[in-house]
DNA sequence: GTCCATTTAAACATAA
DNA sequence: CTTATGTTTAAATGGA
């Protein structure tokens, strides 16, 4: 069933071109024609309310279950509602049910997913043409769903069982309690129950088989698409259309982005140079592109505001035939618009996987919290990742105030998919390895408006591994910043880095490296020393200043230079005294800014989606975090030099320098550092669960 | 093309 | 001697 809903959707592969039109049929084909069809097409979802769109849905997705399972389900159900004689929800539908007992076998299901590897491998050798690799991936993301669900039917019914049980056992207890326990887990379940549904509606969209609106019952899935970081997806469709140009030249061809393949038709993408446009470019059409997709008669996912929207090409046409016409010669189904498709495929993917874990942490938080759920749907994650960032870099900030509205759709037409949730088939890192190096600067220094965007996109970076747009210095200063006391040994910083940032917890290469010589280099990084070791803070001042690298530190003085120099570190060194103290003027300007950056961009985010639960996570988190900073001592972040007893201490600003006369004041740097705080966060417990893939 | 910021590598120093 | 931590220098890169 869902195996043919995917093939069913390949018709509509990339060769085929009213796409838009087709996106509804694919969703009333997709439905079973089984006999407890409910009669609601996806575009009537639209126009119901949340609640009642998810209760279709959630009818939608009952019915494509396997009957047995559905018949088990709803005898447990049935069977529940008879031994304890209340009215738990109940399926409308199960009055009727013959109840046909068939063992739901798993098992059944297992020998055609197929495995990573294999899928890996499939990809790289290019045995299959790209129509087969749609129905293929469509497949297997069928498949995984079902066995994902399957299994979670499974445990539900054993925790019925359980349930039963522990009433017949705890028997005569009062009944209130009893039923209070029991609606509790219930509503556990339950949420269990929306989110797989909620899960499996956004497949369903996203395959295109499902249309519903971004905003009402499904996740603002093209925001999150969007969401990804610019500069990334640049380098991205760079990759891929370098690639391109590459293997004009030297004959190869390199359809998969991990592997190169024989050449077979070269193709030059004229757009190359300007596909960094892209991404903000159809930001900045958000609000309108959405009304005409819906107002438009020429609607198509691709097309908006008279631009070709595929990722890269920007076209601009007057009309829509001529779109059309542009989109079937130049991106026709060829090796690049494959490409390209799996580009894109990638990022959704990288997000799809960020999602999945949110909510499971969501869940999970939930769960533990007892938080019932009152919300008629699990809360969707609102990334509103690039949105600041972009806008930052391409109009005025308060000319554009983050949106939270869902985007125009960019991801192919084409339902190519990845394979869903847990595991993904394609690994994302030969991607993100591949991106390699970049120098991208947000730290603009006139306003330095990353922090923000830092602490904005923190829930990306932490999952995704995508190397983060900032500059190191930007980065170490965050976490400097972020520290309870503003100073941070360098395994710290190390750790904040791994803490933070998916990609470094990756790429252990080169960046322990950089961060020391960054540190070094930048004036706004100073090293103090205390009885237990150094750490380091940051001159919030020498940020804010620009000038970052000190050219030529030490040699080059010259008698004459210092007067400026003087100037400059002076302020440096009074902050050294003050960061203990924590009265600093600077400092405690910083740390406002620091608060500012933490707390807008949170509730920012938080508005987007379900205010109240948004922000109950994060406070949550947020005091988790500090609970933890207190309570969380761990061998491996505890810097080693930090040991109970030296009580030996400078600041450790060049002693050679003439205007260095901060002797005395030293001992007034290390009066107040309490060790207590020393060992704060931890990256193991990270590294427990976190790893990815 | 220049200037500048940044990243990265590498050599070197030093203390544990 | 090894490792962690810092410092410096230089090359490469990319943006302005």
């Amino acid at each position: 069933m869902m195996q043919e809903s995917g093939t069913e959707a390949t018709s509509n592969g990339p060769a085929s071109q009213n796409r838009a039109a087709s996106v509804e049929d694919g969703a009333r084909n997709a439905r079973p024609n089984s006999a407890t069809s409910v009669d609601v097409t996806a575009a009537d979802l639209i126009h119901l309310q949340p609640q009642q769109a998810l209760q279709v849905a959630r009818q939608i997705l009952l019915q494509q279950q396997h009957q047995q399972q559905q018949q088990q389900q709803q005898q447990q159900q049935q069977q529940l509602q008879l031994q304890q004689g209340t009215d738990l929800k109940s399926p409308k539908d199960n009055e009727n049910q013959p109840s046909l007992q068939v063992p739901v076998s798993v098992a059944m299901m297992t020998p055609q997913v197929i495995t990573p590897q294999q899928m890996q491998q499939i990809l790289q050798q290019q045995v299959l043409s790209p129509q087969q690799l749609q129905v293929l991936l469509q497949q297997q993301q069928a498949l995984m769903l079902q066995q994902q669900l399957q299994e979670f039917y499974k445990k539900q019914q054993e925790q019925l069982h359980l349930q039963l049980l522990q009433q017949q056992h705890a028997g005569k207890q009062s009944k209130e309690q009893q039923q209070q326990a029991q609606q509790l887990a219930f509503q556990q379940q339950l949420m269990q129950v929306q989110q797989l549904q909620q899960q499996h509606l956004l497949n369903l969209q996203r395959q295109g088989l499902l249309t519903i609106q971004p905003g009402q019952t499904a996740l603002p899935l093209h925001s999150l698409t969007q969401g990804i970081n610019p500069a990334e997806l640049q380098q991205l469709w760079k990759e891929v259309t370098n690639l391109k140009e590459e293997n004009n030249s030297n004959g190869r061809r390199g359809l998969d982005l991990s592997s190169p393949q024989p050449p077979k038709k070269p193709l030059l993408n004229q757009h190359a140079s300007t596909n960094g446009q892209y991404m903000s470019h159809s930001l900045k059409r958000e609000g309108s592109t959405l009304d005409d997709y819906h107002h438009s008669h020429h609607s198509h996912p691709l097309y908006g505001h008279g631009v070709c929207k595929w990722p890269g090409c920007e076209a601009v046409f007057e009309d829509f035939q001529s779109f059309l016409k542009h989109l079937n010669n130049e991106h026709a189904l060829d090796d690049r618009s494959t490409a390209q498709c799996r580009v894109q495929m990638q990022v959704v993917q990288q997000l799809e996987l960020q999602l999945a874990k949110d909510k499971e942490r969501l869940q999970a938080m939930m769960t533990h919290l007892h938080v019932k759920s009152t919300e008629p749907k699990p809360t969707p994650q609102p990334l509103n990742l690039v949105s600041s960032v972009t806008l930052s870099k391409t109009a005025p900030p308060e000319a554009s105030p983050p949106l939270s509205l869902p985007q125009t759709p960019t991801t192919p037409t084409a339902p190519l998919t990845p394979l869903s949730q847990a595991h993904s088939v394609i690994t994302p890192n030969s991607l993100h390895h591949s991106v390699g190096p970049m120098r991208r600067r947000y730290s603009d220094k006139y306003n330095m408006p990353i922090s923000p965007d830092i602490v904005q996109n923190k829930e990306f970076y932490m999952n995704a591994e995508v190397r983060p747009p900032f500059t190191y210095a930007s980065l170490i200063r965050q976490g400097i910043l972020e520290s309870p006391e503003k100073q941070l040994t360098l395994n710290e910083i190390y750790n904040w880095f791994t803490r933070m940032f998916a990609y470094f917890r990756r790429n252990a290469a080169t960046w322990k490296g950089t961060i020391r010589t960054n540190l070094s280099q930048h004036k706004c990084f100073v090293r103090v020393e205390d009885e237990f070791g150094s750490f380091w803070t940051v001159d919030d001042e020498e940020f804010k200043c620009g000038r970052h690298i000190q050219r030529g530190r030490p040699q080059k003085y010259t008698a004459d230079e210092n007067f400026d120099e003087l100037l400059v570190q002076s302020p440096a060194l009074v902050k050294n005294i003050q960061t203990s103290l924590g009265y600093g003027p600077a400092l405690s300007a910083a740390f406002q800014a620091s608060m500012a950056e933490n707390n807008i961009p949170l509730y920012t985010t938080a508005s987007i989606g379900s205010p109240t639960l948004n922000s109950l996570a994060n406070a949550i988190r947020e005091e988790m975090i500090g609970a933890m900073d207190h309570g969380n001592s761990n061998g491996s972040d505890s810097s080693p030099g930090r040991s109970p007893l030296p009580a030996m201490h400078h600041i450790k600003e060049e002693p050679l320098d003439p205007e260095d006369h901060e002797g005395p004041l030293s001992l007034v740097t290390t009066a107040n550092h309490s060790p207590d705080f020393d060992h704060h966060r931890d990256y193991d417990d990270d590294q427990g669960h976190d790893d990815m893939l």
